[in-house]
DNA sequence: TTTTTAAGTGAATAAATATTCATTTATTTT
DNA sequence: AAAATAAATGAATATTTATTCACTTAAAAA
């Protein structure tokens, strides 16, 4: 079989398989051997990679998050108003969530999965830096309501999340007609009257 | 110790003890032995009223989403205006939300625990008739967003399980205006402008 | 091409935990 | 209050699944 040690693919595959895994069975029901038989790989194989089960979750964690976090940084050099690179944003994410629903759905279910290493979640947040800036700005320049950042983000990841489980659990796609509702309501929500 | 078959307080504290296993643990690390330690029950007590971990869990769901809806129930022979009705529903589900978190939490992550029984969720869903039918008629008459009235629902809950988490997480009580605010973000993204 | 090193395998083992059941304790009936 | 019934117990057992390691296969170096 192929070399595989350090070989950034291979092991990315292994993340998509426990998310996959993971999006099938629940955390619960992640077994080691399953996670082995979705990368094509023998079970002790995952040792090689990972130290043990915790490890190969967090590590997974902390990959996919850099994932999305890589979806939410815009480029500034733009000349866009606020409410346009606040849209671009939302878009973006909501793409993002459409397209990968594995990753978000884990990321999700991993804060309270039991697995979760306190130094490991740190090292994500910083991953969204940006984000907190971008919301920090639109906060302090009254475009936004007046209230915690971190309230703010949740309630629009929190609601974007919620659209794509419905979209997973009844198979049913989104119109864009429904896309730009939803978009309104964040943007109604959130800006400041 | 004291008799117990058909005590529904006390399978109630038995549901209650999953919940608050679940809530420090996870799904991943609810075992049997600690639901009963937190039971004050022995181990193989939990075998008489349950068939197996599973069932445990299941009932457990079922229980709480029963709880959940029962705050929804509103009483239609108030005269009160729709965006009155919607806001001490809104506010009542806040309020239980913020009283019992356990409850909340347990509901949202058995939905991807793995031990999810189809049967049990259809049963579950029963419950929630009136709420549907108070979105339906907001739609119908053009109060409320004219969109699927899941979604809808789903980002009214969303939200405030998001802003529950962060309760949780952080262990920050919000203020009287933040809940205001949040109202408003709630009621700015599903009324119809 | 042979030797050496690195990677991968999966059956065997260890560890964790769900479930059972012989026994004990409590309650109800006579 | 003794006998009969019902409930509860928790150590022993069964089951599940994570992890290890002696061995095989592949790749790189000599």
């Amino acid at each position: 079989m192929a070399r595989l040690k350090n070989d950034i693919q291979n092991i990315n595959h292994i993340f998509e398989a426990s998310r996959n895994v993971v999006i099938k069975v629940g955390f619960n029901g992640l077994k080691m051997a399953d996670v082995a038989k979705e990368s094509n790989l023998a079970t002790g194989t995952l040792y090689l990679y990972f130290k043990n089960k915790e490890d190969l979750i967090n590590q997974t964690y902390l990959s996919t998050k850099k994932n999305i976090a890589e979806i939410l940084l815009f480029d500034k050099n733009e000349n866009l108003s606020f409410e346009q690179a606040f849209k671009k944003m939302w878009l973006a994410y909501f793409h993002f969530c459409k397209q990968f629903p594995a990753k978000i759905l884990f990321v999700e279910q991993f804060l309270y999965s039991g697995f979760l290493d306190e130094k490991i979640l740190e090292e994500a947040e910083n991953f969204f830096e940006p984000l907190n800036n971008f919301l920090k700005f639109g906060i302090d320049n009254h475009l936004l309501k007046n209230i915690d950042y971190t309230i703010l983000k949740a309630q629009l990841t929190g609601a974007i999340h919620e659209i794509i489980k419905i979209n997973i659990k009844q198979k049913k796609e989104l119109t864009e007609k429904e896309i730009d509702i939803c978009f309104e309501m964040a943007w109604q929500a959130t800006k400041l009257n």
